[in-house]
DNA sequence: GTTGCGTCCTGGACGC
DNA sequence: TGCGTCCAGGACGCAA
């Protein structure tokens, strides 16, 4: 399941693989989410950018290709006369170069679009997207304000991408017990914000640096793991010894996403 | 406008 | 061994 840490690892091998490549042909599945492939077709492609968990890569024209891996999307970048289409080849882009660029996705949970740049009107998440965990104008105050204007619980507030962009489950699950707030709180303290917005940058870093957290399918571009899942504190721990008060660690739902905390560490605010 | 639930989608885990 | 059921979760649509 990418998130923030593992498109950003992508985005640092795609980039220089992709930049000032023409494309020639291109391909996508049934419509609605991969059919927008081939409007690239004649394109060249400038800078690759992250947006949150989006992959934006600029195309000549003033156009961008807009890539969202979904829970089970892989890019890869072949030879051209050494690749064939596999059964879950959603979408592909040969390239001026003898190569071809591969979106693989299993579930079908990914999806892309060629948009007129920074127009997302038919992408009303990424429309809506928060600031950047790393924005150095982002602060504990703005955070605090941003998670304010909803009654909704905090993690399900991380998930929506509106307070703060590129957070998925478990790094939501890892900042919260770092920081102590319970998944479930629907208000929290500008002090509590401010130790949240911290956590979320550590564990992100921390994601980063160990090249994304592979639980079962995401791959980096050369094919290989993540190292990340060796360094998690909390989520898919359930049953587990917390590791800072050796209480059990709990699972439980909230809206729909499964949620683990620790139920001595995460204490849940009352609403406000 | 906000909130929360259902849906999409398929491989893997699990129980029988 | 084989079958059926459940679970995982990001984005989005929709009802309340």
């Amino acid at each position: 399941m990418p998130e923030l840490p593992e498109v950003e690892t992508l985005r640092r091998q795609l980039a220089p693989e992709l930049v000032n490549r023409r494309v020639l042909d291109a391909w996508g599945y049934l419509p609605p989410k991969f059919d927008q492939a081939p409007a690239a077709v004649g394109a060249r492609f400038g800078a690759v950018q992250r947006l949150g968990k989006y992959l934006v890569a600029e195309l000549s024209g003033g156009r961008e290709l807009v890539l969202h891996l979904g829970m089970t999307g892989k890019l890869s970048v072949p030879t051209t006369s050494q690749w064939a289409p596999g059964p879950y080849t959603r979408a592909w882009w040969q390239l001026d170069d003898g190569r071809t660029l591969v979106f693989d996705d299993t579930r079908r949970f990914g999806r892309l679009a060629v948009v007129d740049a920074g127009d997302y009107t038919g992408l009303p998440t990424l429309a809506a997207l928060g600031p950047d965990p790393f924005d150095p104008d982002l602060d504990g105050e703005v955070l605090w304000r941003a998670l304010r204007r909803s009654s909704a619980r905090v993690k399900t507030q991380l998930l929506s991408q509106r307070p703060i962009a590129g957070v998925g489950n478990i790094y939501a699950d890892e900042a919260l017990w770092r920081c102590g707030v319970h998944p479930a709180s629907r208000s929290v303290t500008r002090a509590q914000a401010s130790a949240l917005l911290d956590a979320l940058r550590a564990v992100l870093a921390a994601g980063i640096s160990h090249g994304g957290t592979t639980l079962r399918d995401y791959r980096t571009l050369e094919g290989t793991s993540g190292e990340n899942q060796d360094h998690l504190d909390c989520y898919g721990r359930a049953g587990h010894a917390c590791a800072r008060c050796a209480s059990l660690l709990r699972s439980r739902v909230y809206d729909g996403r499964t949620s683990t905390f620790c139920p001595t560490c995460q204490r849940q605010r009352p609403a406000r």
